[in-house]
DNA sequence: TAGCTTTGTGTCAATTTTACACTATCCAAA
DNA sequence: TTTGGATAGTGTAAAATTGACACAAAGCTA
């Protein structure tokens, strides 16, 4: 047993992990997908984390991104995008987390470079459902996190970046959304990722411009206010868009 | 000897590389500064290489960079900007990689993932002075590079792609150019690194009406045809704009 | 002095951006 | 059943930006 864990850990690539931003949003907030490392850390410091994990040797940076993922939360088949890598020789010595990696890890002073990844995915479709070190994972909207685990905090800022960015120069935000959605939902997605408000009629004539989405002839249902039209986000048109290149996207 | 090796290696880590790529500008093409391997790789492949090498388990990545820059090309403190993680397992199993590894490495199989940075200088300051296991260090126009070491080349068009973002957002190019230029060499440049051509009168007006070029009383002497002015570049002004912010530039 | 080369300049039409306010529709509570 | 509260949905005009386009000026050389 404690060869076998031996054996299992000699393939693990002791200096090099990978983290998964995961976005959500619960229509009305941006949120990221986080573990719960339990009660051992939790005496010296913030219990929550990225999903996260050394990788093994053979495996490249992708792939191990989305097994460490899969492994943690269940989810899996999920495109990743790269962040950028975070290596400070210090990101593992906060006192919560060397207690945490000695209960979890070979080799838990060894210095770690972690790659961060993040991605944005249909909360509804992806039912966090924690395993391995992972007591729980779930939903937790961006703007109530004032700390986690390592250097997670400043990970999961800088792919606040990436996606305000991103969101500049791809019609992105549609993969946070379910299957029908309203404009406004659409708009308050945008608003929360930008974190700055935007012209409803402006923002409207903009969405509408680039033609990829389909109004359905459907209508909210039990709202208490006049009930808003749903759109289906059109694949089609938005792969022909990527085609043709789009330099003029963006608030 | 072999001990004092060994104990200098053991500070290495072997996981973890850093590569630099360093842009120019020969006021003709952007160009990158490569080292020049010697002839233990090029029996089996190509000799040119991004300068880079592992780092130390007490440094960070940043100042890993920076170092490994400066000891294979003497260029020194430079302001690096992460391009991002390349962890292929078998980007150092080319042969040509491989027996080179051998002689420059205690470790020379082990598996390794290294952090790409990028940045731009203006040539005409940094004079490449190549050592350590560099033969030689020399800028090479970007155009002419068919292949290089391990992934480097992969590497190189990332940077490419990062630049031409960067370039979209921040009048960055300003960084690659002589402290005097004229508004010529400043439309080449741009059109290197879009990699298409920019009409000259909307170029020139665009650039203008961004206020941070300062027109010289002076003009260039000695060339077979009109002579341009000379501009000098406001680093004040541009300071001031990236703090109030600019969305709308680009190409 | 004729010819070659590169600089430097303006306008117009089309498109895009920005700012801005009121009616329509549904639910719930009185 | 009426009223109030909430959000959806819609248009326009002024300003700014973009894109396309051609020719005279200035220096060097032969």
């Amino acid at each position: 047993m404690q060869h076998n864990l031996k054996k299992i850990n000699s393939e693990l690539n002791p200096n090099v992990s990978v983290d998964c931003v995961i976005f959500g949003f619960d229509l009305e907030q941006l949120t990221v997908l986080l573990i719960d490392r339990g009660e051992i850390s939790s005496a010296f410091g913030p219990r929550l984390a990225l999903p996260g994990n050394l990788i093994y040797d053979n495996e490249n940076l992708d792939m191990a991104a989305n097994r460490v993922l899969a492994e943690l939360t269940g989810l899996k088949n999920i495109y990743l995008e790269q962040v950028g890598a975070f290596g400070d020789p210090d990101r593992i010595h906060k006192e919560a987390d060397r207690e945490w990696l000695k209960s979890i890890r070979a080799e838990p002073e060894a210095r770690v470079i972690t790659v961060a990844y993040y991605t944005l995915v249909p909360m509804s479709d992806y039912l966090p459902q924690a395993a391995s070190f992972a007591k729980n994972a779930d939903w937790v909207p961006v703007n109530l996190i004032k700390e986690l685990a390592f250097d997670h905090y400043e990970i999961l800022q800088a792919a606040k970046d990436k996606l305000k960015q991103k969101i500049k120069i791809q019609p992105i935000g549609f993969n946070l959304l379910p299957e029908k959605f309203t404009l406004s939902q659409l708009h308050r997605l945008y608003e929360s990722i930008l974190e700055k408000p935007l012209d409803k009629r402006n923002f409207r004539r903009k969405i509408q411009k680039l033609d990829i989405l389909t109004s359905l002839r459907e209508k909210q249902r039990g709202v208490p206010h006049k009930p808003s039209s749903l759109y289906e986000f059109n694949e089609e048109k938005y792969q022909e868009l990527t085609q043709t290149g789009f330099d003029n996207f963006g608030f």
